[in-house]
DNA sequence: TATTGACTACTACAAATGTAGAAGAAAGTT
DNA sequence: AACTTTCTTCTACATTTGTAGTAGTCAATA
């Protein structure tokens, strides 16, 4: 369910092609990730047990496909950075984001469309 | 700089009471933290090695202060949530937040002043 | 002051994490 | 078929993290 540093590396990539072997992986990894090809299939092979990524063969290649939607595991970061870190509630983190993180005009801007927008169209 | 969950637990008790002795802490806690009393000192150790928080004493006893406000905290772990789960920009956190975190109307609200507001103060 | 209690400093230890090597099996190449 | 390359599966190992026990020391109290 949550995800580690190094596991989010890869899972980024995972998510980015879809299908993929360890050597696709190892490709599409940030150019500063200097991994062995083995730490890749070791990381591999906890996600894998750990539910998170399933593996299956063609011939004697492993393929690697996720189980964790990149939209579930960010929700899952999300909602652990809440908890620890702004009381468990969207709205002190919300606040924190808007004041401190000095959004550009045009991010406020958009922001303010999405906000509208939304409020408008979700409600029931 | 990087702080653990359990790290959290604490600087989170040393922030809501500033000078803190490592008993006092363990009042603060979230209730369902049992931890024994020597486990609250072995993190605080931690921190206080990591330069997080510092360590004076009164008599024999530790009084502890944190030495990362909790604003600095709070904006590193978001940078790094960011950064591993969000393309190290924070306008797909945004977006994710507003569309997924089904804020209720008067967040909506709430944040489109904050916006509006900031909208016009912070521009040089 | 002898006893009890609270604190500290150290040590311990299992699980998780980051990182990778070695050896053997498949597959591709000459 | 022999050789080379590429994969796989295991094993390994240092660090970090979570959690706490022990023994000794200072302080409070009978």
């Amino acid at each position: 369910m949550k995800l580690t540093e190094a596991e989010w590396q890869i899972m980024n990539a995972l998510w980015k092609k879809n299908p993929a072997t360890a050597r696709e992986l190892v490709e599409l990894l940030p150019k500063n990730t200097n991994w062995a090809y083995t730490t890749i299939k070791t990381m591999l092979s906890r996600l894998v047990n750990k539910n998170v990524v399933t593996e299956r063969k063609r011939g004697n290649t492993s393929i690697y496909e996720p189980l964790l939607s990149k939209s579930k595991a960010r929700k899952n970061a999300l909602v652990s950075l809440m908890d620890q870190a702004f009381d468990g509630t969207i709205g002190p983190l919300m606040h924190f984001i808007v004041e401190k993180e000095k959004l550009t005009k045009s991010q406020k801007e958009e922001l303010i469309k999405i906000l509208k927008d939304e409020k408008s169209r979700g409600e029931q």
